[in-house]
DNA sequence: ATTATCTATAGATCTATAGATAATGC
DNA sequence: ATTATCTATAGATCTATAGATAATGC
């Protein structure tokens, strides 16, 4: 068995055909999407192999197809889940949204999926255990999510208006946590309140802080100047 | 081996020895702790009652003499550990300690114990599924918290300082997001950072909104003059 | 030829029940 | 007599592997 060559259509003369590749293809994501809502119900370690296959309607041997194991199943959903939040966020600060607006309307956007809310913090919180099957992956992610999103904060917040003891790191974790812990109480009940709502006006709390001032005037996406650039 | 029989030593002519039952008190204590350790690394789905046996050193079904199932048992720790921390909470109060001063000494009592934290931040999580063995529990512990906490903040906080729309509910909401979130982040390192400090520095920002200073003169314990008393 | 699925199954577990035996203290 | 445990087991699952068969498109 050889010849992956996953991405690239044009690569080589194919073997296979190339509508068979793309059913392939089609069952693939059908299969993610399934165990995306399945885990988001009932977490990694309750839902089995055969409760997706049942849903998307093939064999349990039949995922094991797409995917080595159970553990690489998960760690597709999330991968993929994630790769399109980030992509939403990228893409509105490429439209000029300041950067802590960017990620309040990233909160919402993900609030009219609560089942995508709710993914996250089942398995964030499950895979907190050592040997669970996305404990890396989590611990990746956060890491990744602070350093981003510190240097958001630092490119919107003065410094130098902030209390003594109160850093642009501190603030990260507050917002990490928030919208955490918002996240959990929300899925328990979403009717509840507004979770993205929350967070924002807990941003309100911050203006004395600003640089600039935030959220007021959308028509004026100047960038904050901060040392690095990113992109 | 003595006499412990828990409260009613004098109500009814017992049958059995009573250091017959002290030792299946201890027994039974015994069995708590080591579930609350287990469920607090794995959670509730990976730890087996064999496996909490084993550590007791009993057998499997030994556990199930003390608990009719491993809901029961699921539940029983988690009422115990809830029960300490309100203990603890309350006589703060009864102390003169501030309500939103006695909640962060709470968490900080907690974070001495980081298994204490990842058993509620891992269980809270994973029973968000509603056919989990905790569901009921958590969602109501959740109301409970609301309600509690909302009626401390407000007796702490003045709402007519406060800017439109934040209002003491979602103040609560913030803080109970807060320490819940933060705790999600604190169980993968506890070396990261200090939970508790991030509470009480986030109440620092509050203090334009209190009552009272909070938190400032320690050696002025003067409840805040609230409408309802609360015990 | 290559990919998509299926059937069958090994090998592990897990919970909860039934019924037996041991230990303790009236 | 009462409580604490144990052994044995039924009845469910679950994951992953092996090998067979069907479908598709060169």
């Amino acid at each position: 068995m050889r010849k992956i060559s996953t991405f690239d259509a044009s690569d080589a003369p194919f073997r296979a055909g190339t509508a068979t590749k793309a059913r392939g293809e089609a069952r693939r994501r059908e299969i993610l999407d399934t165990a995306m809502s399945l885990f988001a119900e009932g977490g990694f370690n309750t839902v089995s192999l055969a409760d997706i296959a049942n849903d998307v309607g093939i064999t349990q041997a039949g995922i094991l197809h797409y995917f080595p194991n159970k553990a690489a199943l998960l760690v597709a959903v999330l991968q993929e889940r994630e790769a399109r939040n980030i992509a939403t966020r990228e893409h509105l600060e490429a439209d000029g949204v300041p950067p802590l607006e960017a990620y309040v309307r990233t909160l919402e956007e993900n609030d009219a999926t609560p089942e995508l809310v709710r993914l996250f913090v089942i398995l964030s919180a499950e895979s907190t255990a050592p040997g669970h099957a996305g404990h890396e992956w989590f611990m990746e992610r956060n890491d990744a999510l602070m350093d981003g999103m510190t240097e958001r904060v630092r490119a919107t917040i003065d410094e130098r208006k902030l209390p003594p003891g109160i850093t642009p790191a501190v603030i990260t974790r507050w917002l990490l946590a928030l919208a955490h812990g918002l996240g959990a109480q929300w899925v328990l009940d979403p009717s509840a309140f507004d979770r993205a709502g929350h967070v924002r006006q807990f941003l309100e709390l911050l203006e004395p802080y600003l640089r600039d001032p935030f959220g007021r005037d959308d028509t004026t996406p100047d960038r904050p100047t901060a040392e690095k650039d990113y992109p």
